[in-house]
DNA sequence: AGCACGCCGACT
DNA sequence: GTCGGCGTGCTC
């Protein structure tokens, strides 16, 4: 008797059998529904064997009418699960996330003109007619809305043959790209370096580059030519594009669209559950040709994958820190190993990780060095904070300021870059020195000015701003201290009050459509000075901005973090590279008290590859990443008391482990959170060391009361 | 993840 | 004496 493993998007520790009931077409990677428990559950058929251990089977109950999920994609599932320290059900749970795409498209009932008139007309029904014309087939009811009639108006009409109900399937496949159209025109360097990417797409089989080029060398470009290729030589190839969740703007939808003739499958967390259903649907069928999505977009259950784009690779949000941890760029490289596909990393400042992997031969690295057209990389001045201090209370310094002056009267516009938001980073009462605090944890409260609320960044907590210390009582004694990006503005507007001075966060510009509004407005040179967080560093072209200030350039560099110095540097020349990418040469300065520390001197200097391997040389010393192994063990508890009790336990449950190094247990960095006292271990090991084995065995061998919790975290990013 | 089973406190 | 709190264990 044939037995169905079947694995179910569960934290469950295997996949459980069932029997296979006579004559139903059940196959390896089947995508079916079985009764597990009181109810029927969608699984995957993990594997098919004779006989089974468990005593008795329940028969799976039905398949679902899609193609099975593919053994590169089921491999994909427990490597990553094994890889990163989770059930495999819970990784398959990432696959399955939009599984409603198993069933069928919905079909919606639509009304449209027949052109006949009834002799038996209404003013309703007048109204209705005149709506059809203009909006075309809809629903009743969406019809009756546009004509300002109630539904059963339509009904009627719909009995006298004046218009005909529809079936319409109402999320269809997407229109397919046509990968014969002409790209832009490319320079030698961008022709050379998409003719390896096409000639690695031809030939077919795993490849990995590097495609490594400075802002405004033309990457988007240059891997297009890699997507043409593989759409043009397999009719069922697909392609995934990878991006940053905060880059999947419609202008990047807008540019496929442009090139390709057809707008690309989009995947990122606002989608609606039938966006979702109808992206994951087309996927799993073989459809939907090119994917442009966030970091969980590498799960999508795809057909023939034969190429993956990870475009700013070096971009720390592929870090999924919840849930399961994984990075989506390491584990894009692994996908493409299993699918025999090409993968592209591209970034202008890429991590060192993968210039190590590179220079290793591990990788085909691809260089973009020149700015088509007359765009420079901007004039990037260091400047001393400590002979250039502002007045108590600003901060600017008045270099800066003079800048801002000269770039105003010059009718250009500048940008200045600071990653806080709000107006301070921290409130404090002048009466009694009390630090306000988000309950339940350590985290200060931020104060915003525009919403006049206190906030908390963390947990996303806020109350209005009070008039009376909470502690003391003291009235009008908060004080917001250290800058935030809307102080920062306002210091802008007193120097130039003839500016239009914007703020753009996070805060400013909710949702996509908030997002495209300012950029389209900078853009058009009605802003003359841009505020931004973090936000403003991704891939805009605002071709009159000639000045960009980093207000706090040290920011970054504090807490000891691991990749501080990297990412710090990665961000900065990110921001300065928005300066002057138009015909006009950028100047971008850079506020610091650290002028001597080698990120910024190598950011001032320009050389990007001179920072590297002063940071290549210090992590190689102290077998850091990518030199050696790294991963966390993060616990946590209801009360310090417990706290310090499991960490007791787990210090004693850690296993041995050759060139294993355990440090711990210390208070995580946000020793306090929601209410739960937070401790972290962490873990160094040599390369070759399988440190994944080794967490799992630890997490086996930890008996720990009900109310801890633990998990690992292989290759931590976050030290925060 | 759900859900049932089970053992201890405040309620008609 | 019951209703319900959530700790523990199971689902092929």
């Amino acid at each position: 008797m044939p037995v169905a493993r079947i694995l179910f998007p569960l934290p469950l520790p295997e996949p459980f059998d069932y029997e296979i009931p006579e004559g139903m077409a059940v196959e390896l990677g089947s995508y079916v529904s079985a009764p597990l428990g009181k109810y029927e559950r969608t699984g995957v058929v993990w594997d098919v064997v004779e006989t089974s251990s468990a005593k008795v089977l329940k028969p799976v109950a039905s398949v679902f009418d899609a193609p099975p999920m593919t053994e590169a994609m089921r491999r994909f599932v427990t490597f990553c699960a094994r890889y990163n320290v989770a059930g495999p059900g819970q990784v398959l749970g990432m696959a399955l996330r939009a599984r409603g795409g198993l069933s069928p498209s919905p079909v919606q009932t639509v009304y449209a003109l027949t052109g006949h008139r009834t002799n038996r007309m209404t003013p309703a029904r007048e109204k209705v007619l005149e709506a059809g014309r203009e909006t075309g087939p809809v629903s009743a009811a969406e019809l009756a809305r546009a004509a300002g009639v109630s539904a059963s108006v339509v009904k009627g009409l719909a009995e006298t043959g004046s218009l005909r109900a529809e079936a319409r399937v109402s999320d269809l496949p997407y229109p397919a790209p046509d990968p014969g159209r002409t790209g832009a025109e490319l320079t030698v360097e961008q022709g050379t370096a998409g003719d390896a990417l096409r000639a690695a797409v031809r030939d077919g089989g795993f490849k990995p580059f590097l495609l490594d080029g400075i802002t405004g060398s033309g990457k988007t470009e240059v891997y297009f030519e890699a997507i043409a290729e593989a759409l043009a030589r397999d009719p069922e190839a697909q392609v995934l594009v990878l991006l940053p969740e905060i880059a999947l703007t419609q202008a990047v939808f807008d540019r496929f669209e442009q090139r390709f003739g057809a707008g690309p499958a989009p995947w990122h967390s606002s989608l609606s559950d039938q966006q979702r259903r109808r992206t994951w649907r087309e996927v799993a069928h073989g459809r939907a040709r090119i994917v442009t999505g966030a970091r969980s977009a590498l799960f999508l259950p795809f057909q023939r994958l034969s190429l993956i784009i990870v475009d700013e690779e070096h971009d720390t949000s592929y870090k999924q820190e919840d849930g399961v941890t994984y990075h989506a760029r390491d584990m894009a490289v692994m996908r493409a190993k299993l699918e025999g596909a090409t993968v592209v990393l591209a970034s202008a400042t890429p991590a060192l990780e993968t210039v190590v992997n590179a220079e290793a031969g591990r990788y085909t690295r691809l260089k973009l060095s020149a700015r088509p057209g007359a765009a420079k990389l901007p004039e990037i001045e260091l400047v001393d904070m400590r002979a250039n201090t502002p007045e108590r209370g600003q901060w600017l310094s008045p270099v800066l300021q003079k800048a801002l002056q000269a770039t105003q009267e010059a009718g250009e516009q500048s940008l200045l870059f600071l990653n806080r938001r709000g107006y301070a980073p921290l409130v404090i009462c002048k009466s009694c020195g009390e630090r306000l605090k988000s309950p339940g944890t350590d985290s200060w409260l931020t104060e915003h000015r525009y919403t006049g609320r206190l906030v908390c960044h963390l947990t996303g907590w806020s109350m209005p701003k009070p008039d009376t210390c909470p502690m003391c009582g003291a009235k009008d004694s908060l004080m917001g201290v250290g800058p935030g990006v809307e102080r920062v503005a306002e210091e802008a507007r007193q120097l130039l009050p003839d500016a239009v001075v914007e703020v753009f966060s996070s805060d400013t510009a909710q949702g996509g459509a908030a997002t495209r509004a300012i950029v389209e407005r900078m853009a058009a040179g009605e802003i003359d000075v841009l505020v931004g967080t973090q936000i403003v560093a991704k891939g805009h072209n605002f071709p009159n901005l000639t000045l960009v200030g980093v207000v706090d350039a040290d920011s970054g560099l504090q807490g000891g973090d691991l990749r501080a110095g990297e990412q710090t540097f990665q961000l900065l020349s990110q921001v300065a590279g928005r300066a002057g990418r138009a015909e006009r040469p950028g100047r971008a300065l850079i506020q610091t008290y650290q002028p001597d520390n080698p990120a910024m001197m190598a950011l001032a200097a320009g050389d990007r590859d001179g920072f590297l391997q002063i940071e290549r040389d210090v992590r190689e010393e102290l077998t850091l990443p990518p030199f050696g192994r790294m991963a966390a063990l993060v616990m946590s508890a209801p009360s310090a008391e417990m706290a310090k009790e499991i960490g007791l336990l787990a210090g004693k449950a850690a296993p041995h482990g050759e060139g294993v190094t355990v440090y711990g247990p210390a208070p995580a960095p946000i020793s306090v959170l929601r209410g739960r006292h937070r401790l972290r271990f962490l873990i160094t090991a040599p390369r070759d060391v399988d440190l994944s084995a080794y967490m799992t065995a630890w997490l086996k061998a930890l008996k720990l009361p009900n109310a801890a919790r633990v998990s690992a975290d292989i290759d931590p990013y976050s030290f925060l």
